[in-house]
DNA sequence: GAGCTCTTATATCGTGGCGATATATCGCAG
DNA sequence: CTGCGATATATCGCCACGATATAAGAGCTC
């Protein structure tokens, strides 16, 4: 148990591992592509993680060391990764989780992108789960725009209304996501 | 010198600050009113800071404690800060800062809440420079959208179009804010 | 006015992830 | 053939976060 790390990078790893192995390098890469917009990665946490979850099981070493040289730490070694049974075991257990924290910020990106892997009813309930939690991000807003309105300079002004526009473009998108994905409910429920 | 913490913190405190003197709660609660939606706050990181502060001379505390118990770790103490003179020539210091560091996401929403107090042409500068940015950030976006269009999933599809309309958005209220600014720049050059 | 909860208020502690840095090989352009 | 940029792994310091502790006021009810 424990779940030791924040259970989002170990679901980004996992999830990126589910296509086949890969060593560090190309596994940032493609995690970053996925939600590089949102999140960053950096190696001063990928490597110790990769560590982590090979000593938990999650995941074997395939050495396929191309060039043999191993001498302390020594580059081009190419060490790739992959899913355990335990692994995947993991993940699917990862992907079943809908509470609170995922609908963070942090976190939403990374179950969004994993969403092709994710169960039909979980997806629908983390939708919901972050679109509520918007709303009352942009009640908080704009709560606080109507109290303070005087006091504000127009900069303060400005950027507290370009935030309110983010926020709300992005409710009205969830709202599309989530009639997308109740649609795809009912009819496996056919 | 050395600018030990990360100087985005720093400036949003002498900012907030310029006002007149808070105390560390009322302290926080305001910065967040400002940059709420971007940044977090915790206390953890601004009681050290204030500490900091502090003992490099740029803050006085003003102990007005109205309950003199103080025993230890004693709450209800108010602990009012409020700017030096050094602190006051500090703030000025990094509001006149325009390099790369004050377009990225973490400082330039501190920066933009705190352009009342920021020279014209310093303005400018860090619009560009943020807008700048985001163009290539934008490019980085369309070209993996066109790189991987049939190697992604619908929904990490939904994912980078969505970011990618985020941008977009941006880079216009930034259009916007710079034309503000540089006819106000000219205004003044009149 | 006893008891309740919520907000105000300061403070520290553990630790996870970031950014910087080191090292070294391969491919390719000039 | 030289040097630069991309590939590749790895560690280390450290800062800010989140959790937690503590406790006094404010306000409310019965």
């Amino acid at each position: 148990m424990a779940t030791r790390k924040s259970q989002t990078l170990e679901l980004a790893i996992l999830g990126t591992l589910k296509e086949g192995e890969l060593h560090g390098y190309e596994l940032r890469k493609r995690t970053l592509a996925l939600i590089g917009q949102v999140r960053s990665l950096s190696y001063g946490s990928l490597y110790p993680a990769l560590r982590d979850l090979t000593q938990s099981g999650y995941l074997q070493v395939d050495e396929s060391a191309a060039h043999g040289v191993r001498r302390g730490a020594n580059p081009r070694a190419r060490i790739s990764y992959s899913l355990t049974a335990a692994g995947k075991e993991r993940l699917n257990e990862l992907l079943a989780e809908a509470g609170p924290k995922e609908w963070d910020d942090e976190s939403f990106a990374v179950r969004l992108a994993l969403f092709s892997q994710t169960d039909v009813r979980v997806r629908v309930r983390i939708l919901e789960g972050r679109h509520t939690k918007l709303v009352e991000r942009l009640e908080a807003i704009r709560e606080s725009l109507s109290r303070g309105m005087e006091r504000m300079d127009s900069w303060t002004l400005e950027l507290q209304r370009h935030g309110e526009e983010a926020v709300e473009r992005e409710v009205r998108w969830l709202n599309e996501l989530i009639d997308n994905a109740r649609s795809e409910e009912k009819e496996m429920n056919k």
